[in-house]
DNA sequence: TTTATTTACGCAATCGTTCCCGATAATGAT
DNA sequence: ATCATTATCGGGAACGATTGCGTAAATAAA
């Protein structure tokens, strides 16, 4: 069973035109009379005539699709920000086509050979956890691929990039934790070769350095698959309660750690935060109605959407190459809760 | 700046051969020698030949790609439909376009005549609450478009269907409340000619009836938007707690309504389950980390867009206009937690 | 040797649309 | 009345790929 659609030559045909002169009536040819124009128009109207646009991408070699990967929907972070990308694509006349890598490299570059083989005129992407060789990225970026980075950045290729300023987040988070009367702050970090793994840590270590903490590398545990293996969160934090120098607080790096640390210390029965602190990266809307309410850095995800495809229309509708790149940097907010302030101090610490 | 790709008529060139001669080379056609189409095999290789989807969906009039319209994708039930939508679909050479309606009647109308406009082969729709007209949708549908409605269902329009028992969904939930001691249900509800709505309500009514309770009609509230608009919840618990017939628990009927609850609960103070308890329709894997834990009935949601991509693909992909349509519907999960059980009342129900 | 049959390829139409050229007729200028 | 100009429209190629049909050369059958 098939849609039938209504082309220029039917038009042309009932009305004794030619489709050259239908399709210039249809966009409003000078070369054509207005009484030929308003005959076409109406019968186009009538008949509920579009163009087809796959005709119109041959013709145009181009395809008004973008493709976004990201690690996977259902993560409150990459939902708001698809819905932002969304929102910019279709009032511009894009369609979105978005694929999941599930943190997993092979399915990366399945979908980069998928995306690209379906004749994307642009791409949207923050890299999986566990990649950590660009080379199918940098190649298609040399082929000319528009594309930007959001998130997860690729600092080895030169284009657009949208993040958040990961340093600050990070930086705030453990300070606040600090303050709250932590001193023994573990981390719980997607892969090292992350950008914002690298930029969030960095916030951490500089947070304890500037408040005289030494920082112990055995308090810093990476998860290679971003959390999507909760098994993986669980011996990190075990590992955690089992050093000798057992934390009282966590710094959970990403959505997905976040709740799985949550979930971890729930199942072993660590009280948090009188036991353990616990502050995360996370965009959850339900981080309000946890056990205990979650302290929590939040990204601008809808925003960052937004502007990750304002840019990538930007380099697709450009004329002549782009050589000009930029990196925007926007800001997260600290929202503190209860997770993060064990109950002796939070007198102290609210006053 | 775009992205050039080789085409057939590169091959053809550089080989001395016609496109025709390329073009069957490459799809193994018994007229070409096995020299030649090595020759040509092996170059396509070498400068990484794709066929232009493009061209292809010119010549076959499809587009090999399925419109999705849900509700929005940040709701833990869509974007684990999503996920089934997509493995299904990827599998078979289709790409997805996802579309949200936000439960808005105008957003819907917009995406179906934009989805369509992009000449998708099919569609997967979860109408919005606020949906009360279908004619379009049965427009499309009578205009040969291959439909298939999940979850929220079009009772006139027939054509596959995927749902789930939301009637036993709904009986066996009201029936845990009441065993567990409360006598006096609300339910929250999305609109009224919802298909779902009337199930689950069907359901929690004969549930009531079964053990010789009353239903109360007015502590039914219909949430027009479907909770989208968090003031909405809002209002109808309100006037629930305000009732002269105060309720004793709460069945909610969707995702968004279960945990809008919750936060209104939670706001106005009151305590659950010992005040209220709580029971809903949800699928977001945080559940058992809310406090209190939730009850809730759980969908399944990727086996669902699974089942519905699968009667798509036979639809689009039938030679004769199906005439003999099913409707599957699947089963829920009820997943008692503490949410439900008022703990005066827990060790005589848990023994 | 002549005719019939394969083998292996090219030509051209097609999908729906746009757009470069022409071409015709009507108008204006001389 | 003749030529130049404008207004209005049609023909046909092109985008990339497929495919029915035609055909040359090579082989087999007579």
């Amino acid at each position: 069973m098939k849609f039938e659609a209504v082309t220029i030559k039917d038009i042309a045909k009932t009305l004794g035109l030619s489709t050259s002169t239908v399709s210039r009536a249809l966009r409003d040819s000078y070369e054509i009379s207005p009484e030929t124009k308003k005959t076409v128009l109406e019968y186009a109207q009538k008949i509920n005539y579009h163009p087809n646009p796959i005709a119109l991408s041959l013709k145009e070699r181009r395809s008004r699709s973008i493709g976004v990967i990201v690690a996977e929907i259902a993560n409150s972070f990459f939902s708001q920000a698809i819905n932002g990308i969304e929102s910019i694509a279709y009032n511009n006349g894009y369609n979105v086509i978005i694929a999941q890598s599930r943190e997993s490299v092979d399915r990366e570059i399945i979908n980069l050979n998928y995306l690209t083989s379906r004749s994307i005129d642009g791409l949207i992407i923050s890299v999986s956890t566990e990649t950590k060789d660009f080379a199918l990225l940098k190649e298609l970026h040399e082929r000319g691929m528009p594309i930007v980075f959001f998130d997860r950045i690729v600092d080895e290729i030169q284009t657009h990039k949208v993040t958040v300023d990961s340093y600050k987040g990070a930086y705030d988070a453990t300070t606040h934790l600090i303050r709250s009367g932590h001193t023994n702050i573990a981390a719980v970090a997607n892969s090292a070769f992350l950008s914002i793994t690298k930029e969030r840590l960095g916030g951490y270590r500089a947070a304890m350095n500037d408040n005289g903490i030494t920082v112990n590398e055995s308090l810093i545990k990476y998860c290679h698959h971003g959390g999507m293996i909760l098994a993986e969160v669980e011996e990190a934090v075990s590992q955690l309660l089992e050093s000798p120098q057992k934390p009282d607080a966590i710094l959970a790096i990403s959505d997905k750690l976040t709740t799985g640390c949550l979930r971890t210390l729930k199942k072993k029965g660590i009280n948090v935060p009188n036991e353990m602190g616990l502050v995360g990266f996370s965009n959850t809307d339900l981080t309000e109605l946890l056990d205990p309410p979650l302290t929590v850095i939040k990204q601008p995800a809808f925003e960052m959407g937004e502007v990750a495809t304002t840019l990538l229309l930007q380099l697709i509708e450009s004329k002549r190459p782009v050589t000009d790149f930029e990196t925007k940097t926007l800001a997260t907010e600290l929202i503190v809760r209860g997770s993060s302030v064990a109950s002796k101090t939070k007198s102290k610490i609210l006053a």
